[in-house]
Order: C-alpha cells, then structure tokens, then sequence
DNA sequence: TGTACATCAGTGAACGCGCGTTCACTGATGTAC
DNA sequence: TGTACATCAGTGAACGCGCGTTCACTGATGTAC
C-alpha cells in the first residue's frame, strides 16, 4: 500500500529485469553485471539486492522468463490458427518459434547458448519452464494423431526408454511415437535456427534471408510426418 | 637452433593452447584469462604474450584448431569406410560429427556456442575453416549424385539466391541441390547434437544416452535424401 | 680455449579497471495516538 | 490537527578479488672473434 517506489523506476523489479535482458542482449549473457545493471538505472548497485538475493537468482528469474516467453509466443501462434489445417498450424507454430529467437535472440542465447560461467541452473525451477514449447508441439500432433492426419510409428525399445522421463515427469498417456515426432521436430528446427542466430551460416548465406531455407526444412518435416 | 625452452614446457605455444582448452572446458569460454593459464603453467601471464599478441588473438587460434580439428575427425572417418555404402558413408560422418562434439565439448562451445563476449571473430580467418566440415559433406554427396545414387532436387530460386556466397567463395561447379542437402544434414544433425551438448535434452531423458535418437534421425536423413 | 657480446623468453611490479557482496546508514513515507 | 514512531527502499563506502596489458629488467643461451 505504500508508494515507496522511486519516480524513476515505477516497478524496479521488472525494471533490473528488462536492463538486464538488454545487456545480455549488447554484450552477451555472461557479461551480464548486477553493478552494469545498476548504472543504466541509475541506482546503486546494492540496491538490486531487495529484489534478487544474488546474481545467479537474477539468471535464473531471466531463464525461466525466456522460456515461458517463447511457449507463449508458440501458444499464441496456434491459438490464431486453430482453425486451418493440422500442417498449417504446425508450420505457424515452428514460424512462432523461429520469430521468437530471432526477435529475443539475447534470451534465446540465455536457454540454448553456451552456459553461463558459475552459474548452475537449478534443474527443479528450469525444467517446468523448459517444457513447454515441446508441451505445445506434442499436443498439437495428438490432435492430428486422433484425426488419424499422422504417420506414427512405433518406437523402437531403445528410443522409448530415452523418453521415460519425460511421460512420468508429465504423466503422459498418448502414443509414445508422437512424443518422438515432436522431440524430432524440436531438433530439425533447433538447429538451423541455433546456426542462424549463432551465425555460423555466414559462410553460405550472403544476406541473412535464411526464410527460404528454413520453409524448405518444415516442409521436408512434414512431410516425413506424413502430414496433409 | 637455440634451445632456449623451459624444461617443463618444451613448447610453450601448444602448452598455452592445450591449456586454454582445459580451462574452457572447465568454466566455459568466456572466462579464459591469461592470468589462470599462466597460474596453471606455472609462468608468469605475461609471457603469453611471446605467443600470441593479446587474448583475443589465442581465442582466434583456439577456434580455428576447433574447425580444424572437426572437419579432421570427419575427413578421417570417411577415410576408414570409403569402401562401403554411401549411406554408411554418411553415417560415418555425421557419426564424427557427433563423436567430436562430446568429446571436445570445450571447442564446441567454442565454435558452435554463445559468441565471447567483447570477442568479434575475424571472417577472413574463421571462414576458411569453418567451411572444412561442410566441404566434406558436400564431396560425398556429391560422388552419391554422380552414381546416381541420390535424390537431388531443384532448388528454389530463393534457396539459389541463399546458397550463391558459398558457391562463389567454393567455387564450386555441382549441383546447387548437393549443397542443399548437405546444408540440411548440418542443420538436422546440429539440431540434435547442440540440445543433447548444452543439455537442453535433460527435461525428457534421463540417461546421457541419445544415441537411439541420433541413430533415428540420421536415418530420417537418408530417407529423406533417397540414399540406399 | 677463452672472452666479450647479442639475443630474447620469461619475470615482477605496476597501471587502471570492474566485479559481487556486506554493512551501517538515511530519509521519505505511512501509521498510531 | 499535530507529534512521535516504525518501516524499509535505496545509499555510499568498503572488502577482497581477478582481469588484460605495459614496461624495464634479468639471466641463461648461443655466437663471433
């Protein structure tokens, strides 16, 4: 009740927030400084200390906001499109996922970049973040799978008891085969993206218009999923 | 001619460097310093600048043996199975490709991570070698097409556009479709490796073993390219 | 064989810098009477 | 309405630390005569 917040900063909390995503954003996440932080602020840095109790805490807040970001932004992409065919709602989801890391590429950095140095990620409050941009493909694919537009295939043994983990973690009931349809999607889409944003294209791609490339790619995705 | 190396470190430049990667893989990229390679060769830091004129210029050196040393691994393992199948050929590489990555994850951060902070990689330098690893791809698929062992097909004119600074740097005279199709092998496998390296696979297997995984999508691959 | 000299890899001190974190504090704000 | 008090977000100084880089130097090694 009391507004005890500088002029300046009405919300600081989600002020040292944006300041840091922008820093990561200009020099990189493991450069990120609670004092740089401070300074675009115009604060002092112990000040930063009566929203985060240290550094890595910060870190951590800011990855779970990226993750959380980007499913949403997948979400939202299929919630505008759920009324077209099961393929265009897939091609606008992996679009979503593309869009995202290319227009937050610095808390694209943050999730699927190299770690930060000392900093550990605790993986209880990290990986319910995590999951959800899988969460979205795979429920997207069930759909289509009912709607019998998949081709699934059986798991082999071996791939099955790599994804334990994830259908006890989410107690998961659906076709196994849709869990690794989704796993596989995730891959073919992470890594050309992870090569564009890191820029390790530059050596093919003159201008950075990789778009082409990239439909070329969702479309040999689906159809190997055998989706119409 | 003059002996003048210090017993314990006869040559002092590969020692800097070897000891630049054990650091990296220690704490990550970003914190190489010279002063915690010096401490651990037991010299003063800066004698490091006999070797290499400043920081950046060893981070130059370490990325340029990185590349270097993948495409190496890739050169050499299509070299043991020349005499098999393509499609084991294939495998072979993208096999090395993997095989590489974990066991030097250092340098894989080092080439395929966030960028360095403060650090801006010299294209005229890394290009070159950052090609290696593509180049090998390439010329297998290549002698595949020429035995008409491969589906190729026509790339878009977007695509062409896209794939026309490689073809001008490589000079290269194939089918334009080979290099697409290797760049999409780079961009399946590089998905797959980079999640499993950076341990963003962690939410759905519990063990570190993806490789029925790999196996799995490797094979998409080869569906995907008409290779028997 | 011996001596004077040149070389140059590595030293040690110093520079100016930024960092995370702690601590006692201040001073504006709101509350109780 | 006025006064004494509690709160607590933000301050400013200080801590101990590591960093890249510079500079004049040293001292072992090899060379020329």
């Amino acid at each position: 009740m009391r507004p005890k917040q500088s002029q300046q900063h009405p919300n600081l909390q989600e002020a040292i927030k944006n300041t840091a995503r922008s820093q990561i954003a200009a020099k990189g996440a493991p450069s990120l400084s609670l004092r740089g932080i401070a300074r675009e602020l115009d604060i002092t840095a112990p000040a930063i200390y009566n929203y985060f109790p240290n550094r890595n805490n910060l870190v951590t807040a800011l990855i779970v906001d990226a993750y959380n970001s980007l499913s949403e932004a997948m979400v939202k992409s299929l919630a505008a499109n759920s009324k077209r065919s099961y393929s265009d709602q897939i091609i606008s989801i992996l679009n979503a996922y593309r869009n995202w890391a290319l227009s937050h590429s610095e808390e694209y950095n943050l999730i699927f970049g190299t770690p930060i140095p000392d900093y550990q990620a605790p993986m209880d409050i990290i990986n319910p973040a995590a999951a959800g941009s899988l969460t979205v493909l795979i429920e997207v694919l069930g759909l289509a799978y009912q709607d019998r537009k998949l081709n699934v295939k059986e798991p082999s043994p071996q791939l099955l008891k790599m994804m334990q983990k994830w259908i006890e973690n989410n107690d998961y009931s659906g076709h196994p085969g849709i869990i690794h349809l989704a796993l596989a999607s995730w891959i073919h889409i992470h890594g050309l993206v992870s090569l564009e944003i890191f820029g390790n294209l530059s050596a093919c791609s003159e201008n950075t218009d990789v778009t082409a490339l990239f439909e070329t790619e969702v479309q040999a995705l689906l159809d190997r999923m055998g989706l119409v």
